[in-house]
DNA sequence: TTAATCCGATCCTATTTTGGGATAATCCCG
DNA sequence: CGGGATTATCCCAAAATAGGATCGGATTAA
């Protein structure tokens, strides 16, 4: 196991929650208050300077309005391609 | 959204990683191994004191022979209780 | 009993990461 | 352009992490 921030597999995710914020019309502003969160932790998060541990991917994906099995079955899906 | 490491429902998803661990009949330093780290990283996020993040979570289970969509809805479903 | 393993928890500390307010940079629309 | 909205970056003390070494308990062997 690989370090997992800069990896390519962790960009994917990242890439699936920025989307996910995107089409829900939210600004990190608004996701971050709703996560009780300044707004630099959401722009660290999708800017990959700061890891997302499980809990809290399950914490922002609700705050997004997002089904988390979802959104963890669209990242697997998409490996090895 | 409260600090994940020390809160109650991170425990919960450690002691699920634990328990499928020992279902699996696998040591800790036999899945560090898989996972190319030394013992003291299973150790210490069984025991609470790392954080794993979702790529983490993915490695470990797979290592452990486990379908983490499955160990998540799992997790997800224990909430509220 | 003593020794040898095995297993997992804990120690140590240099290195890396994080928190979050402030500030800078971009974007966007009129 | 103007300037508010949105996102990125800065700063750096404090907190978390890495990983080899070591500890202690349990089990087994000699």
């Amino acid at each position: 196991m690989e370090k997992s921030l800069k990896s390519a597999e962790y960009a994917r995710l990242i890439a699936l929650l920025v989307a996910t914020r995107h089409k829900a019309g939210i600004r990190q502003h608004a996701l971050a208050k709703k996560l009780r969160k300044p707004q630099s932790f959401v722009a660290k998060y999708e800017g990959g300077e700061r890891r997302l541990d499980v809990v809290e991917f399950l914490a922002i994906a609700e705050a997004l309005g997002a089904d988390p099995l979802k959104l963890l079955r669209r990242f697997i899906r998409g490996k090895g391609q």
